[in-house]
DNA sequence: TTCGTTATGTATCAATCGCTCCACAATGAG
DNA sequence: CTCATTGTGGAGCGATTGATACATAACGAA
């Protein structure tokens, strides 16, 4: 009943994410969500409340597609596999961005006022699933001998999850090959994960590199 | 000649990196800057051109303490120490900020617009700064036999550069010391470098930590 | 003292902000 | 068809933004 909608949910969330992944929430104004959507204010306000409301579901559209890619990396390649296998899709992305936009979540937490809890413990679990992503696939690593045991998955988690969130950091303002590989690359090593496609494996120094 | 200033240009500049600090740019106003500095547009104006030359010196303000931290560290213990104490240092800071305000280099980092390259550079050239810290701490390190050779001081600083990125992230969002540590211990430790202070040292899981 | 110069305080400015109002269009139910 | 309901378009609301104008105050030089 009623009238339908005229316009494709998905399209607008994605366009709507790339201006607050670019810009960030306090520095993108309505007018120019207006514009790049391609809907009016009414047609904003009536689906999604307010700004708050729109990024919210801009953050989530983007977290939707992040979840999707660990939940496939998860069944499509072995444990080991799939964390070098994060980051290798993560540094792809980071220096292919002309925009470095970096990461929205990371962005997000970063711009997420003291004063607003409530969105700030919304990022902090968001993290989390990341950081049990790489705690239950080294586990599972582990488990099916593919990952030496003797070190604790909690505690490679933690360190993934920092590795991981300082080159979405670097991603931002210096979106360098050789310095997010060379960082990925010691993390994965000791750990007993298998290198990142492309990078040297020897424990000396190599010369095959460049910037 | 003329009218001196009647304010004290530190405690202004103390005052403004902190609302900036924890706001960040965009979600900060003139208007509280003119009432937590305690100084009117007039002044500010004046002595700073705009709202971006204010911000620019409030954060060169903390990168001065910043570079400080680390210059006290180079000459007051060894270079692995100084590492060390460098993540101790900083993981202190994390948990004990009520504010959860992280780092404000970093927050700046994620903030700044792609549209603006000049700030962009300015800041990757701090993170260049830290890097360099860490290489030649390393590299000193492994020349007076305090730290394994093997390792590139190159590779290494680059790990520890997005580590410590990584923990400032968090400690917006999740300012939890057993997550910090951690993910900094296992990151120390095959470096061949001090642990924390507090920190189990064993290789196997330990059961002394409380969040 | 008088004057030139610079700092400060207040009252705003124009622009932009997030958001709303209301007339109208497009549907399904009857 | 009529009508209730919901989406759309666009003008424009009050509030707030970054920044300024201008009168006054506080100094040093003469």
């Amino acid at each position: 009943m009623a009238r339908p909608r005229e316009f494709d949910e998905q399209a607008v969330l994605d366009a709507a994410s790339d201006i607050f992944w670019a810009k960030g929430f306090e520095a993108t104004s309505t007018r120019e969500l207006t514009a790049r959507t391609g809907l009016t204010p009414s047609s904003i306000y009536a689906a999604f409340g307010d700004k708050r409301g729109l990024f919210r579901c801009a953050l989530d559209h983007y977290l939707t597609r992040l979840r999707e890619k660990m939940a496939m990396l998860e069944t499509s390649v072995t444990p080991a596999q799939a964390i070098t296998g994060f980051f290798e899709h993560t540094i792809e992305r980071s220096v292919s961005d002309t925009q470095q936009r970096g990461c929205m979540l990371v962005n997000s937490a970063l711009e997420a006022s003291p004063a607003d809890p409530e969105f700030r413990d919304g990022v902090a679990v968001e993290l989390s699933r990341i950081e049990a992503f790489f705690r239950n696939q080294f586990a599972a690593g582990q488990e099916r001998g593919e990952i030496p045991a003797g070190l604790s998955p909690e505690t490679a988690a933690q360190q993934l999850l920092a590795v991981l969130l300082g080159i979405r950091v670097l991603a931002r303002v210096r979106p360098e090959r050789a310095l997010m590989t060379g960082a990925v690359q010691q993390t994965l090593q000791p750990l007993g994960l298998p290198p990142l496609k492309g990078a040297a494996s020897s424990t000396g120094k190599s010369h095959r590199d460049k910037s």
